[in-house]
DNA sequence: TCTGAAATTTGACGCAGGTCAAAGACGCCT
DNA sequence: AGGCGTCTTTGACCTGCGTCAAATTTCAGA
């Protein structure tokens, strides 16, 4: 569980401790906008779809996340409601700790508020860069980019979600997004496979899409 | 100083003792992406735009800081250079904290790094919502949205930078946010004075905007 | 107070990408 | 193995907003 990964093992079970377990099976709610949260969310297996759901009924998906990642950490440093939404893609198992007694927790092993840290910095800056692309960069060159991301080095890559979300996390419809698929398919660049496998063919000419 | 704002005055005076200051001039940089970061930079006087450069000499405005406020924290956490910019838009002073040093600090006193997590989660949520708006509103609501909370109840607001840096850190052109305001004003929601100030006149008929 | 550079406004125009709709493919479930 | 619901693709169309350009206003500095 890497963030508490920088513990010792009694400090490990003292976590352990405080903490309790929860499963959810695929397509489940796990939280929505407007529930009083309090608590951390780690997640143990399974992959989880963060969005948040506009009242005209439209949807955004924020990001996915797998196993050892964390959410609710929100509502834990603000009064606010939670504004987003959390549902698993996949059975899902979790662990929950109250946010009360992660605090304190966090004051005796300061590893732990860094790596929280960390990661919110991190989520930060990638929010920043989609709207950055969005703003400043047409649909295409964010697709590329993100299959890049997505295949970290790897010849094939497998999706998370269905190209629907995808899409939407890409800040695009999803018919653009099978647009523009297919296009770099045309032009050599990608193969698609089934509903949910990529292969990259050609990683400079994504690269350098403007 | 809100950052340190839950601390004893002795503990104020030790962190007094490693922190050191440096003023800037309207127009100046304060730091350009690349460069090594690893301070904390918390602003004494004066407002500073964030902002990010992309190849093809666009720029997208992320958030405007005033005093109280700071920035530089995510190089603190990850190895990656600053991905931002950071410009004086008017004489600034500013306080600097060795990025080691406020670990340490942090480590000692767990509010100061409760506080942090505090203003990236809110960073992030409004990053969030700058997201789905762009992606799921029309630029109009964006505009009507962001003079609401601009002006934090009172009648009238100024703003901390040119309608240009405005219009991009809402996610739209120049020319589209001065249409935009011009409609507002041709239907007395709002009205415009000089260059700076908007005074509110419908809050309602903003609010209500979809 | 004057003046030039910067900021803003306004107009004309085009297109990337959104919307709506319908056909087609996939893959889960029994 | 077959059938059905969900996901995906494709086409036709349209519009919000970006782009380019030129006119106008503002304001900081002399």
């Amino acid at each position: 569980m890497p963030i508490f990964s920088d513990l010792t093992p009694e400090e490990m079970d003292e976590i352990a401790a405080i903490t309790s377990e929860k499963s959810y099976g695929k397509g489940e709610t796990i939280y929505f906008a407007g529930k009083e949260g309090k608590k951390l969310l780690v997640i143990h297996a399974g992959h989880v779809k963060i969005s948040r759901l506009s009242p005209s009924g439209k949807s955004q998906v924020l990001r996915v996340l797998g196993p050892g990642e964390f959410m609710g950490e929100l509502t834990l440093f603000s009064d606010a409601p939670l504004s987003d939404y959390a549902e698993a893609v996949e059975p899902c198992t979790m662990c929950m700790i109250e946010g009360l007694k992660l605090k304190t927790l966090m004051g005796k092993y300061p590893s732990i508020a860094l790596k929280v840290m960390q990661v919110l910095s991190s989520r930060l800056q990638k929010a920043e860069t989609l709207i950055e692309d969005i703003n400043l960069h047409p649909a295409e060159r964010r697709l590329a980019h993100a299959l890049l991301e997505l295949s970290a080095g790897r010849r094939e890559l497998e999706l998370a979600l269905t190209k629907g979300d995808f899409a939407s996390q890409l800040g695009m419809t999803q018919e653009t997004l099978s647009r523009k698929l297919s296009s770099l398919q045309e032009r050599g660049c990608i193969e698609l496979r089934g509903q949910r496998s990529i292969v990259i063919l050609d990683r400079d000419a994504l690269a350098g899409m403007e």
